[in-house]
DNA sequence: GAATCACATAAGTGTGTGCTTATGTGTCTC
DNA sequence: GAGACACATAAGCACACACTTATGTGATTC
């Protein structure tokens, strides 16, 4: 289960600070580890389990591995989101308009 | 930090099959059990955590209690979505227009 | 090819979490 | 007002999980 695996991803602060440091722009792990107080093994472990969720993705390069935003994790909690707009307050009610595209 | 409790609220399967319930029409505390196989006070817990994280809301009638989806967590996930918005793949690309709308 | 580097995996540990049974609190009925 | 009912809270327990140190793997450098 994938929906599973973005939501239990995205519950731990570590793993989303992570991928807000993924999302301004791709990097490896080492550097991702900087100013982070973070063990070597943590970090991977981390980022072994936003890529089961498809919330990131490697890339790699020689000896480093390039890790980036996975849109398609994105993409699957818009659908998830999307399956309660009938739930979604005024004040986003123009996103209603837009979600009618992925319905096909 | 409500973004957290909001995550962790959802990273558990039981408390998304509850939302999802309460997502077809509100009802109370007992009614959500049927068909559930899990002890009132596992429900009254996990409702509690759902609140908390302002997924659901709660309205007291007599010695019921009525729970709905409350639209301030899901307006939160759009919110946290909404910032990675750069990276969502192209078919859901007209969602990006419509998020504009967000920024005020 | 030996050493170093970037990263992954293994194994062990303390804490958090979801469950249970037991009990408490407030409301309704008779 | 005594009982039943709907729900919340307390306390205890088993398991998941995030971390650590130690080690493995593959690529680069000299």
């Amino acid at each position: 289960m994938i929906e599973h695996d973005i939501f239990r991803a995205l519950a731990d602060p570590t793993r989303r600070t992570i991928f807000e440091k993924l999302a301004n722009g791709s990097m490896n792990a080492s550097t991702l580890r900087q100013g982070m107080d973070i063990s070597q093994p943590a970090m991977s472990q981390h980022l072994a389990v936003l890529r089961a969720a498809r919330l990131v993705r490697e890339q790699k390069e020689g000896r480093f591995v390039n890790y980036e935003v996975d849109p398609d994790g994105l993409a699957l909690i818009a659908q998830w989101l999307a399956k309660y707009r009938a739930y979604w307050p005024a004040r986003i009610d123009a996103l209603k308009l837009l979600l009618k595209d992925m319905d096909q």
